[in-house]
RNA sequence: UCCUCGGUAGCUCAAUGGUAGAGCAACCGGCUGUUAACCGGUUGGUUGCAGGUUCGAGUCCUGCCCGGGGAGCCA
């Protein structure tokens, strides 16, 4: 710890952090961090104490410490930074098992009037504090939560062979379409914050063959639902030589080691969020997978009037994925739903080499994917149709002129995963700093 | 862009067209084991903005602003 204001003094217990305080039981610790909460009466005050790793109740009793300690704990306010020392106790008593019976306790910096207070908040009101509101118990486990399966993710892809290559964020067209898109100015020219790494994972994967890429994502849409972002993180692999089967292989595997990931070093981060583990539990490959066709057909058997050739919306979505506790593969969609670099299934010209992966409890689409269309002539085709730009598609052309193969990816949404684990269900509170079509601040 | 709901104290909300209130927070006091502690007291308001109807508007009408949820689109 860098030494300096409010490092330890000199005789001072050895500092600890509140995650393994049970390791310390009997022994006097000190613990920097912040005041949670307070209760007190005329003879003993209790203080929840929270240093980022935890909570821990600390207990000043009049009778067995100075005066002017008791003072001190007594009228230290709601979040002002503190340093504690006594003496670890197990007390049942206590949540979390453990409490500290309090030998000194000063007060490094006195917190003006908190905004949050302990009551209710309404969302927005959070969200305007969101740079105060992280300090809580429910974002400070989604967040937690979200570094666990970020971690994950990466092993699982370094175990399976992937290549980390990050894609641009400034990119110089939009190759879906330019609606969706942010525009930013570029050394007097014009540039687009990316909507998808997919065609450089492209690029990427004829060099390197499995390749992923991981960042912020960017659509200036104007949607506000609870499954939408502006900015959201996007995880997306690419492999050569590979098809649709494959991409249902990996994006199956891929989901059931975050769920393990979860289950293992974060029960009690789900448990303060009310998250009931057993629906984790209960996942387990191979997910159902249901054609498109097939798709079509239960959605009219359920009640749903849906033609061939529609698009399978939210409604659709929740009512597939209704009464599973699976989450739910629909492959090989008509082709015009899709967009211009996907493969035609061989078998089925009207068909398209996609697949969307449908998070149970209606936590809609987390995964979409496909195969490439690997022939130059195809692909050309398309872009017309499309009525794209061939220009600044030229480089991407490339990859079907020199040693084009089968390939395929897919894309993860980082947030709509997270929402689904921990039962959040709106994916805002899932990334620490959410940007929406009417909040860029804090 | 469209549909829908909403905007009253720092926060969460109440108030039949008739004196704007409660709980929490903050502050003061009390209490030796509290768990969103409890008890007593104090402070706290341009009812989103503008106009209209009315003896009288937080409440009714018109317009605007801001926000929530949903649709389209997608992860």
């Amino acid at each position: 710890m860098r030494r300096g204001a409010g490092a330890p003094e000199s005789g001072e217990p050895p500092s600890t952090s509140i995650r393994s305080i049970g390791e310390r039981a009997g022994q006097e610790v000190a613990l920097r961090g912040w005041l949670y909460q307070s209760r007190s009466s005329g003879k003993v005050a209790f203080l929840l104490v929270r240093d980022g790793t935890g909570i821990i109740q600390c207990v000043v009793s009049k009778a067995e410490v100075a005066e002017e300690v008791f003072e001190a704990a007594r009228q230290a306010t709601q979040e002002s930074s503190v340093v504690v020392t006594g003496l670890v106790r197990r007390d049942d008593r206590a949540p979390g098992g453990y409490e500290l019976s309090v030998t000194d306790f000063r007060t490094y910096q006195t917190a003006e009037e908190y905004p949050i207070s302990p009551k209710e908040h309404g969302v927005d009101f959070l969200m305007s504090h969101r740079h105060l509101w992280l300090r809580s118990r429910r974002p400070h486990a989604v967040l937690s939560i979200r570094s666990t399966v970020v971690q994950a993710l990466r092993m699982f892809f370094e175990r399976e062979g992937f290549v980390l290559v990050d894609a641009p964020i400034f990119t110089p067209s939009a190759p879906e379409g330019t609606t969706t898109l942010f525009e930013t100015e570029y050394f007097g020219g014009k540039a687009y914050l990316t909507q998808s790494g997919q065609l450089y994972m492209e690029a990427a994967a004829m060099a390197f063959g499995k390749v992923y890429c991981f960042g912020p994502t960017f659509r200036a849409e104007k949607h506000k639902t609870r499954r939408h972002l502006n900015e959201f993180w996007m995880l997306e692999p690419e492999m050569a030589w590979a098809g649709l089967e494959d991409v249902i292989d990996l994006s199956e595997r891929m989901v059931v080691d975050a769920i393990r990931a979860v289950l293992e070093k974060r029960r009690r981060e789900l448990e303060t969020l009310e998250r009931d583990p057993a629906r984790l539990e209960a996942v387990r490959a191979p997910f159902p997978r249901l054609s498109y066709d097939e798709a079509i057909r239960v959605l009219n058997e359920r009640g749903c009037s849906i033609e061939w050739g529609a698009d399978i919306g939210g409604d659709e979505e929740t009512v597939l994925a209704e009464g599973s506790e699976q989450p739910l593969f629909v492959h090989r969609f008509p082709r015009e739903l899709k967009a211009f670099y996907m493969a035609p299934d061989p078998e089925d010209a009207r068909l398209a080499l996609g697949v969307d992966l449908l998070a149970p409890e209606g936590y809609g689409e987390i995964v979409g994917g496909g195969v490439r269309a690997e022939s130059l002539d195809y692909l050309d085709e398309q872009i017309r149709k499309h009525g794209l730009p061939p220009e600044p598609l030229e480089w991407y052309r490339d990859l079907r002129r020199y040693g084009s193969v089968p390939h395929a990816g897919f894309g993860l949404g980082l947030e709509r995963l997270i929402a689904w684990l921990t039962g959040i269900d709106h994916v805002r509170e899932t990334i620490p700093f959410p940007r929406t079509m009417n909040r860029i601040y804090p």
